[in-house]
RNA sequence: GCCAGCUUAGCUCAGGGGUAGAGCAACGGUUUUGUAAACCGUCGGUCGUCGGUUCAAAUCCGACAGCUGGCUCCA
């Protein structure tokens, strides 16, 4: 899981950048300037997690939620085993909501079809009410137990060894107390706690069955997996199913598509969004609203192409130390033609592109390379500092094909980037500014549900580059700035990445899924990595601090968590269509035609309805299109120049004259409100 | 990438070795309508793709593509 950690004096090329090897997986590596790190910024796909192993004393901690769902794993355990007793169990953890075990079982494949079988033997074996009873056991215990198959197991299996206990019992340190719980004749090597009888595992259901590697390790053997939950009342469990039901319903991909707002084609490609017209908007009105922002706080907007030279990559790291994250390079032309003649080997073209033998070009996996070389452009002097340099820049990544899926997991984004380069003293003042724009936008979108983490180095390491005052004062500026924000926040030492400290944004998905949005950055390395210097005061040559920031991410992903926040209910300043006319009949028309119109000269986006339904009809059509304004136009509004103005959430809001609603739509669209 | 499940009309889904089904949408007509569904009719699919088994395949088998979930929130 640990990568090597790029130095700027590690010389890239002497990487071994061919061998594929194991792909990062689950926590991304860290190590990486701006950066395939567990950001969004940066990688789309990541979700978090921690490796740290938890002492006895944290786990005890478990909730009664996770006490019980950990004891429903031993229940699901032990039904397996009744059906299958050759299985061979690895772990199996409360989860957030739920818990799964995972377990070899090389003569099935659990298949939805076997629940109804495994939930009938663990009701069976809640009923039987099985005590759990804890023993503490030596290691040598333990061992002669897992030796035998019994731990894992219903009892003694000759010749099948219980193997994950074997190796897990070896993860477990010295001096540790080993434990094991026993249910009826299931023995599991376990640190607990459970509940005391396995009647209080009543309310379960198994949810999924998928495959994992054992220790989440690509290496280690493929064992199933079956997901449950289950909770102390069945009633409980019917609301969870149900609120599971419901959140589906707010799922960006299937509002993406009811709403029309963005495609994914097998035409175009896995993992390549196409915003439709509708979604356009969307981003548009976003990006508006960014950009503005932007130029209030004294950012330049610049421009930079979606490729760039290999050797630009080769100089930022990229390209050696995530290859196998981007999408192959691009040869020159007349070089592959001359390679081509040559009958040189694939082989052969991928050690030349990676050596620098042979020139190429890569489709930008960042910005930040470009953005250094806009800022290098002429000399800097302190006082042009701080430089601010934005872009709404597109990225690629090669994502594995099993992580790509709707908005949030893909290999084409575009992130909200911005590179700041400033002096050492300037990085504090930065990053709280970097922080008020994240806060003015989540603001502004009512989006308050969002929890901060704070990666700081972990002061017994020298691995980090920079001045280590420079990095206290850069960690005290996140950490006053976290604390400013007012949410919810936590600071992880040893978590910063080698080149900076950070400060990520993290929300939850209606799934329960958290991922990762924003992220501000410091970055000491690559002004480093590219030579960046500017003349102080002192008329001597110095190194500017560079700061990498997109508070949302990418353009793609922030839209899909809005889509869900919003349940695609978007305040009328997003909304693709924001007031549809209703005509009651074809006798009020003319005149619903005529403030269609008006709408539309005063930059509203509206339609009219001009089909022969009845209203009742017409306003459900426009409630399940989720168009937050509706004017019903009967002959009495014609007759007053006025509209009957009905909203999607607050309904029927009562007669107003026409340049009243007009005047007001067109305030409430400028505050952006919600 | 790996494992599992899935793929039938624009959408949601039923069916299933022997002539392809429903609702909604769309289209045409009748209705001139007051705050979440008027009525009648019409159109619409080589059942994801390719190959195999069979007298016969949407159905069974295989490959491929795509989609969905998962791939240590540690005994």
């Amino acid at each position: 899981m640990e990568r090597p950690i790029p130095r700027p004096d590690h010389a890239p090329a002497q990487e071994p950048v061919l061998t594929p090897g194991p792909a990062p997986r689950g926590a991304m590596p860290s190590a990486f300037p701006l950066s395939f790190g567990p950001s969004p910024f940066i990688f789309p796909p990541c979700r978090l997690m921690s490796t740290d192993r938890k002492s006895l004393e944290e786990r005890a901690q478990m909730t009664d939620l996770e006490r019980l769902r950990h004891s429903c794993a031993h229940v699901m355990a032990t039904a397996i085993l009744r059906l299958w007793p050759n299985a061979q169990f690895a772990y199996g953890p409360p989860v957030e909501n739920g818990f799964y075990y995972d377990f070899d079982l090389p003569d099935h494949r659990i298949t939805p079809d076997d629940f109804e079988k495994i939930e009938a033997e663990m009701k069976k074996v809640a009923k039987e009410n099985q005590k759990f009873e804890r023993r503490v056991l030596t290691r040598d215990e333990a061992r002669a137990l897992a030796e035998s198959g019994r731990l894992g197991g219903l009892a003694e299996r000759p010749g099948h060894r219980s193997v994950f206990k074997l190796d897990l019992l070896d993860k477990i340190p010295e001096g540790e107390e080993i434990s094991c719980y026993q249910n009826g004749d299931f023995i599991d090597l376990c640190a607990g706690p459970h509940v005391n009888y396995t009647s209080k595992c009543k309310n379960v259901k198994l949810m999924s069955v998928s495959s994992s590697y054992y220790l989440g390790d690509d290496t280690k053997p493929q064992l199933q997996r079956v997901y449950g939950t289950a909770f102390p009342t069945p009633e409980e469990l019917a609301q969870h199913l149900h609120n599971l039901e419901e959140a589906k319903k707010r799922d960006h991909r299937r509002i993406g598509r009811e709403m029309q707002l963005f495609a994914v084609d097998d035409k175009v490609g896995q993992g390549l969004i196409l915003w439709l017209p509708q979604g356009a908007i969307i981003r548009q009105q976003l990006q508006d609203f960014i950009s503005e922002e932007l130029r209030k706080t004294g950012y330049s907007q610049v421009f930079t192409p979606h490729i760039g030279k290999l050797d630009l990559y080769r100089t930022s790291g990229h390209f050696p130390y995530y290859q196998e994250s981007q999408f192959a390079a691009i040869p020159e032309r007349d070089q592959l033609q001359k390679l081509a003649d040559d009958h040189c080997s694939c082989a052969e073209l991928s050690a030349g592109l990676a050596s620098g033998e042979i020139d190429g070009y890569l489709l930008k996996p960042m910005n930040c390379p470009h953005h250094i070389r806009i800022f290098a452009q002429s000399p800097k002097s302190y006082r042009d500092l701080p430089v601010r340099l934005a872009e709404f820049g597109t990225v690629y990544r090669w994502e594995q094909s099993g992580e790509l899926g709707g908005m949030t997991r893909v290999r084409a984004f575009t992130q909200d980037d911005a590179h700041l380069f400033c002096t050492p003293d300037q990085v504090g003042a930065e990053i709280i500014g970097c922080l008020k724009l994240v806060k003015t936008v989540l603001t502004t979108l009512g989006m308050n549900d969002y929890r901060v983490r704070v990666s700081l180095r972990d002061p017994d390491s020298s691995k980090y580059v920079g001045d280590p005052a420079n990095w206290d004062k850069a960690e005290e500026a996140l950490r006053q700035a976290a604390v400013w924000l007012g949410v919810p926040f936590t600071e992880e030492p040893g978590e910063a990445a080698f080149y900076g400290p950070k400060i990520d944004f993290v929300v939850k998905d209606v799934i329960g899924r958290e991922w990762q949005l924003g992220t501000v950055q410091v970055d000491y390395n690559l002004p480093e990595r590219f030579d960046l210097e500017y003349i102080g005061a002192d008329n001597a040559r110095h190194r500017p601090v560079m700061i990498h920031r997109a508070p949302f991410g990418s353009m793609e992903r922030f839209t899909g968590v809005l889509i869900e926040h919003f349940a695609g209910h978007f305040p009328a300043w997003l909304a693709p269509e924001q007031v549809r006319v209703l005509p009651i009949s074809e006798k009020s028309e003319a005149f619903a035609t005529d403030v269609c119109t008006r709408l539309q000269l005063d930059g509203r986006r509206a339609t009219l309805d001009a089909t022969p339904d009845k209203i009742g009809a017409k306003i459900r059509t426009a409630q399940l299109d989720r168009v937050p304004y509706m004017l019903v136009i009967g002959e009495k509004e014609a007759a007053a120049g006025a509209v009957s103005v009905r909203h999607a959430k607050r309904g029927d809001l009562g007669v107003r004259p026409v340049t009243e609603f007009l005047n007001d739509l067109a305030a409430e669209v400028a505050e952006r409100r919600l």
